[in-house]
DNA sequence: GAACTTTTGCCGGTTACCGGAGGAACGCGC
DNA sequence: GCGCGTTCCTCCGGTAACCGGCAAAAGTTC
């Protein structure tokens, strides 16, 4: 296998993949390589059913360019996506793009053998046929190793400490999985997504929910951190927190006094003192007050709903004041159900920030919404997985050297390596 | 200039320079290369001067190899650390070793032109053929777009926002320079010289000197951040700090309340309030006080002077444990002037970073003082030089296909291109 | 429809890498 | 000190891969 051939093609796969429609002349400007090789590739890549003609290009005066764009429909890969009461699972094609998605709930407290073997029915179910998973991609409310694919400690799954997450869907699936943190994931698929969060090589991602997390992209690349941890801000200590208690146990974390959970409890505080006649009538009717029913109350005009969520976000922004500061993204992109519902938040966050940073770090800061939808999580999970496959090493062996004209075997080639 | 040969040029050279002493057969095995590639890039290496033979190894039983090693002393480098009041000048040789160090007096404020100059002049005495200069680094006490090496507003640097001091020393030396915030050349520094630091991947550098900075290593690599400001944490707010005004014209900067000069002001205070009968004899003697003699007084038993040292270690630790939280890195290593004095910052550091950031965060995570002594800036300096100067993209340029068998003109190569 | 432009496949030339063969250097045992 | 086995190292032919010229095919413009 020489290293040259499956470096050429990884970089004109990336070129496609990157850029739908590209015509050879632009590939052979991009890459760097000469006209043959290029041709080579590209005839390698559309023999093995990666790559196709799609249509021709405008013409700059003579005979128009072919276009070329991934075969997305070759073959899918699974996201999932484990929440606390949620489990989201979608089918993707190979440019990542979800074509099928369905939310089930459940408890992750009730174990990971549960959890998993309930994910796995239900990708049976869209997906009769097993072996026409090309990967997995599993996002977990949690830390985790990301080479070996193991839970680490994770705070709010039970049971789940060391659960060999990967190597179960590997060997279900006979595919190759990879595991890492909801927070990475949802980075991962806003720079994949999004242009300008792909241009920011520095980025903090920041979800609100009920926890609050953030996934950080140094140059690019995801930073995970030494034990895989790495954007675990919810337990630090914020500004203003005498005497609230965390699920963790201590007192002062962030995630207790902003979080999505502060929040509903907050809300529900404030609709039985009277504070919001509109959440009071939101509770009676319910029984309960939810984050969503305050973000809900806030759009609807209620005063106190929006001074509730405008402290979160000062609170949240106190904290991110100091992280640019240290990290100095070119962007922090905001997501979670809490962000998502409103402008309150973000704007409190955006004053804090650019009150309290160095001034250099904020010079050219953007601050803004995440462009993901309802199923970010899925995103940034398929994403990694058609990153993973189309890398330099994957590639090389499912192209080998001198492949016959044929497809190649795409449906085993896995098995030799469940995900290194 | 074939990619492939600077490519495994850089790589067996990267080899010799991480391990003095490698012989052919090592080589062939840690590079992965075949034995007649190898011994190509060797002779090619040889005959430029740049690896010698230096003994044979030990036998195994046949022929003994013979060992390489760098001809380190086949150039020179310069590394400059600019500081508010000194600037230390150093001449390393080509694997980073320091063999002339001087210290100048000088004012910062008198802005770029006076102060470069002197260190012109410094080196010109010490270095009186200015043409023996392969390279030249410079570190700056702020933040500096690194691509262009221009300072970018830096707080205490009057005067030298947007000058172009890269520019300046690469067209009098006629060599290729590098400009980085001092704090970044700390780090790397301790990257390339302490071995526990260079295997923790994520590494964070926190000096307490006069300020307070941090520099930051990501998956081995340095991170500016998007402006190249990536850990000023000096100015972030601090833990119970009401009311003290910062240089920076902020209340509550975490180096108002733990930086050197803070250290001195309370110390200087405790002196005058009969709080330390021990500081206030130096006081006496010398009309005033400094951070050192705080620290001085902290080894000789003065209770006072560890507790402020104390307190000083437990506000950092403080915000540190929130950017463990967040960066999750493998090490912290502390340095600077106030932490190189002794324990009892560095305790106090530990006791709350350990005490505050998440468990997982901490479980692997050391704290460790900087192994690196007095010539720390200048060691990261000359480092990042040499790292650059032998990059495959550089080191191509030198030895340009089918090289004579001679010297190649060493002297005149950079010209072509001051600092790409 | 003709001239021109551009894409694209083909092919020889060049470069670089690999590993076998044999000479060279070294340690060991007698 | 001398042969022998072992290992290092160099030379050299074979092979893989890249480059770019050439010409045919496919368009565009006039």
């Amino acid at each position: 296998m020489p290293a040259e051939r499956s470096e050429s093609l990884a970089a004109v796969l990336d070129a496609i993949r990157g850029h739908q429609g590209i015509t050879q002349p632009m590939l052979i400007q991009r890459v760097g390589w000469g006209r043959s090789v290029i041709a080579a590739r590209i005839t390698e890549l559309e023999s093995a059913g990666l790559v196709v003609t799609a249509g021709v290009g405008p013409s700059t005066g003579g005979r128009a360019p072919r276009q070329l764009r991934l075969r997305a429909e070759a073959g899918v890969v699974v996201g999932i996506g484990i929440g606390a009461t949620r489990m989201a699972i979608g089918i993707a094609n190979l440019a990542g793009q979800l074509i099928h998605r369905a939310e089930e709930r459940i408890d992750v407290a009730d174990g990971p053998d549960a959890v998993l073997g309930h994910a796995e029915a239900v990708v049976d179910r869209i997906l009769p046929d097993r072996r026409a998973v090309w990967g997995i991609g599993v996002g977990v409310p949690g830390p985790v190793e990301f080479a070996t694919g193991l839970p680490v400690a994770p705070p709010i799954m039970p049971g789940w400490d060391g659960y060999p997450v990967r190597d179960r869907f590997a060997r279900h699936y006979d595919a190759p999985t990879w595991v890492d943190n909801e927070v990475n994931l949802l980075a991962l698929g806003e720079v994949r997504t999004n242009p300008a969060a792909a241009a920011a090589r520095d980025l903090v991602f920041v979800k609100i929910g009920t926890g609050i997390g953030a996934g950080l992209i140094s140059g690019g690349r995801l930073h995970r951190g030494h034990n895989g941890c790495a954007g675990d801000i919810g337990h630090v200590v914020a500004a203003e927190t005498e005497g609230v208690i965390c699920r963790c146990g201590n007192s002062g974390c962030l995630e207790a006094v902003a979080g999505g959970a502060a929040i509903a409890r907050e809300g529900r505080w404030l609709a039985e003192t009277g504070g919001s006649p509109l959440m009071a009538e939101m509770l009676a009717a319910t029984g309960a007050i939810r984050a969503a029913d305050v973000t809900n109350a806030a759009y609807r005009g209620d005063p106190g709903a929006r001074a509730l969520l405008a402290r979160a976000g000062r609170l949240v922004g106190a904290t991110l004041a100091t992280l640019v500061s240290f990290y100095n993204p070119g962007l922090v992109v905001v997501g979670g159900e809490v962000a998502r519902a409103g402008d309150y938040v973000l704007a409190a966050i955006r004053e804090s920030v650019y009150r309290r940073s160095l001034p250099l770090a904020t010079r050219t800061l953007r601050i803004e919404p995440s462009t993901l939808g309802e199923a970010a999580g899925l995103t940034g999970a398929v994403h990694l997985v058609v990153d993973e496959l189309f890398a330099p090493a994957r590639l090389a062996r499912w192209l080998p050297y001198s492949s016959p004209a044929g497809q190649p075997d795409l449906a085993t080639v896995e098995a030799d390596d469940p995900a290194a």
